[in-house]
DNA sequence: TTTCTGTACTAATCA
DNA sequence: AGTACAGAAA
């Protein structure tokens, strides 16, 4: 019971008033994972609560490895017992034991978002829909956005007010799409991140006895990070709850940033309706920063019109104010963050892991590396390129995948040429066509290909499978890592990678190795027989993302750089904000509306609120974005701060000149390449080949205009000699080149 | 079918 | 600037 006397009273309340409904509106620095910790550590402790009725939900994997380890400190090994785990972990368990179900095996493959884009491009192509219009991205949000509020593929078809919005963005093939998304995912037997909530859903709805058991199994419901909730999320935890009704939530409506990837925060402002006998406990006392600091994040975030009121405050010292720090280039913006580390870590006697210098783009972070790699300070990215996205790692997983579960499209797609056999795109459009025509499975067409295909290319096919049926044999008899250094070296791949001496490819015959050595790791740790599989092994990784990853042996201190959403949760003594400026933060696509523009200030909000003791905003009058030099404005959120906690500190000016000078040399260079370039006419589209005549003044999109000199229709290949006046007389195949009637 | 080259595009992020 | 990919050539 010591750690009762930890805490001060609205936590207190929120730890030990374990019965009911609980919403716990926790501020920035206010001890929220501490209040979540020792509710569930009091629960097993005090009142001798199952640990497997207990289920805690997070958002990162990050987040539940640390509160387990601090609950297990309090209660010992029976932590471990907890149903506790990101969302998609949990109900991914779920699915692997009850999913037959719904017709999915326990081995089901997860897709993650590239897999699931690269899908979606080829439903596009195959159907002969505009891939400009229908691109990957925007067709994936849409269908993921769909499932986050639970509307099926069927319901979206028949939904009046959706298709009129596909119409009116000139989409109205998206229903078609997601439908054929569906069937497709579910023919490879895999699942998407949002199917393992919208499945979760659809088991429950339609299976009652199994949404019973877990009723019964889950006496206490607990979420942290509720604001991030979306419809999906928050639907599954309301039913395993509602028996019991013994759930607890925790949350902060101003720290709410995900709403572009479906996060509702009506969640939190209607958690009230759905359980009227609810008890709200605000955490309002602020444990982490300065006044200086919790002060500007209060101005800043008043601005906001949409929030539930509360009043953050603290104890701490007054501190120092925060600095505003211009410059005249993205790089002199670098090198004065590298600077002002350098005396603060000699005036304060800090260590490099006590600053954090934050971005709101990945590609911000080239100019601070740069200047802290000349200074000689350590540095650690975040969220660069995770180790399960590598090229080289993905393909040794998707063979490993397609052994497991020969239906998996995706993989298939991937591997069934690597290294190179012969078998080329066109080859494998056709598999998959006739796999879907005569609804076989992918495996079943492979098995049979000299049914479909020529000699040439049935032989190369049969190579191919006989490789997989070797390894499906081999991996019955042996476990993952066996498995996986078999698959690696008799596929070829190791050797393709061995051969390959340039610096990239050693650094990717080095992945691979590590690849290796972790699933080593994950056998030495299992202690269960069926933990060394390969279905297990591919489970967990599924689910994995780099920051899980990063196991840090070196024992080196460094500064951390990464992305003020990556940055939440987390806390440092010496903050740095760095690109304050209009169009970038806030960003140019979060101008448009209100509910954007207030997201936006939130995001700043969480950024100020990582810094404990100092924060430095700085600004810079130019920046290169996208190649291209811009000059910017600073930010209106600097404006937003009350003065009397900040202290504005402007370099010399004698460099006033040196910007204007280089947006003037930059634009003369794109206007000089501008005029070698023919650019398209604004309603250029390609005519009709018959309607093409000698002597016609044509457009093409390269070579400009021109006039055609001859017409060759009649042989097997149509052609044209076309005169064109910037480039001179062309020869064009007419299947190839696109030419717009001038006249 | 494979390899090479020019072009188009570009947030944020978790699972 | 950097990359992914479509189109053209081999």
């Amino acid at each position: 019971m010591d750690y009762i006397n930890e805490l001060n009273n609205s936590q207190r309340d929120a730890v030990l008033n374990i019965e009911g409904p609980c919403l716990v509106i926790a501020g920035a620095g206010s001890g929220k994972t501490r209040v979540l910790t020792y509710r569930i550590a009091h629960l097993i402790k005090q009142h001798n609560k199952d640990p497997f009725s207990i289920l805690a939900l997070t958002f990162t994997n990050k987040a539940s490895n640390e509160m387990k380890e601090r609950i297990e400190k309090v209660v010992g090994t029976d932590a471990r017992n907890l149903w506790m785990g990101t969302f998609h972990s949990i109900f991914s368990r779920i699915l692997r034991s009850e999913g037959s179900r719904i017709g999915y095996p326990s081995n089901f493959t997860i897709y993650d978002t590239k897999d699931s884009k690269s899908l979606i491009k080829s439903i596009v192509k195959e159907q002969g829909f505009d891939s400009k219009l229908y691109k990957e991205n925007y067709v994936y949000n849409r269908i993921s956005n769909a499932k986050n509020k639970l509307i099926s593929c069927n319901e979206y078809l028949k939904n009046k007010i959706i298709q009129n919005e596909d119409a009116s963005s000139l989409r109205p093939k998206i229903g078609i799409i997601y439908k054929k998304y569906v069937d497709r995912c579910f023919k490879s037997q895999a699942m998407d991140f949002d199917d393992l909530l919208f499945n979760t859903n659809t088991l429950f709805k339609e299976h009652t006895d199994i949404l019973n058991k877990y009723q019964q199994l889950f006496k206490y419901v607990l979420i942290d990070e509720f604001q991030d909730t979306n419809f999906s999320q928050y639907l599954i935890t309301k039913k395993l709850s509602s028996v019991g009704r013994n759930i607890c939530v925790v949350g902060d409506d101003a720290q709410s940033i995900y709403a572009f990837r479906g996060a509702d925060i009506n969640n939190i402002l209607n958690f009230e309706k759905d359980y009227p006998e609810l008890q709200i406990i605000k955490l309002e006392q602020n444990y982490r920063s300065t006044k200086n600091i919790v002060g500007a994040a209060n101005s800043v975030i008043e601005k906001n019109r949409s929030k539930i009121s509360k009043k953050i405050w603290t104890d701490n010292h007054v501190g120092e104010l925060i600095s505003i720090k211009k410059s005249y280039s993205d790089n002199q913006e670098g090198k004065m963050v590298a600077s002002l580390i350098f005396e603060e870590k000699n005036k304060k006697q800090l260590s490099n892991s006590n600053f954090a210098v934050l971005y709101r783009t990945n590609s911000q972070s080239r100019a601070i590396e740069e200047s802290l790699r000349r200074i000689g300070i350590n540095y650690k990215v975040y969220g660069s390129l995770s180790f399960y996205q590598r090229k080289e790692v993905k393909d040794i997983i998707a063979y490993l995948r397609f052994v497991a579960n020969q239906n998996d499209e995706q993989s298939l797609r991937r591997i069934i040429n690597l290294p190179r056999r012969g078998i080329g795109k066109t080859t494998i459009e056709k598999i998959i066509l006739i796999s879907n025509e005569k609804n076989i499975r992918l495996w079943d067409v492979l098995l049979n290909i000299k049914k479909y295909f020529n000699p040439r290319v049935s032989g190369a096919v049969g190579k191919f499978t006989d490789l997989i049926k070797g390894f499906i044999l081999f991996v019955e008899n042996n476990d993952v890592y066996a498995s996986a250094s078999h698959i690696a070296s008799i596929s070829g791949l190791m050797k393709e990678l061995y051969n390959d001496k340039t610096i990239e490819g050693l650094n990717r015959y080095e992945n691979v190795q590590e690849l290796l050595n972790s699933i080593k790791e994950h056998i030495d740790n299992s202690s269960d027989r069926k933990d060394i599989s390969i279905d297990s092994f591919l489970q967990e990784i599924s689910l994995l993302t780099d920051q899980d990853t990063d196991n840090d042996e070196s024992g080196e201190e460094y500064i951390s750089l990464m992305t003020v959403h990556m940055a939440k949760g987390l806390e440092f003594h010496v903050v740095f904000v760095v690109g304050m400026e209009e169009d970038l933060f806030p960003s140019q696509m979060m101008l448009s509306s209100r509910k954007d523009l207030e997201e936006e200030r939130r995001l700043f909000y969480v950024a100020i609120t990582r810094s404990m003791r100092k924060l430095y905003l700085t600004y810079s009058n130019t920046r290169y974005r996208y190649g291209i030099l811009k000059e910017c404005q600073p930010s209106r959120f600097i404006e937003e701060i009350d003065k009397k906690y900040t202290e504005n500190m402007v370099f010399g000016s004698s460099k006033a000149n040196f910007a204007k000078n280089l947006i003037q040399k930059n634009q003369k260079e794109i206007d000089s390449h501008r005029k070698l370039r023919h650019v398209p006419s604004e309603n250029f589209h390609r005519s009709e080949i018959n309607n093409l005549k000698e002597g016609m003044k044509v457009e093409h999109q390269k070579f400009g205009y021109g006039s055609i000199q001859k017409l060759d229709i009649n042989s097997h290949q149509q052609k044209a000699i076309v005169n064109f006046k910037l480039v001179g007389k062309k020869t064009l195949l007419l299947s190839f080149a696109k030419l717009r009637i001038v006249s």
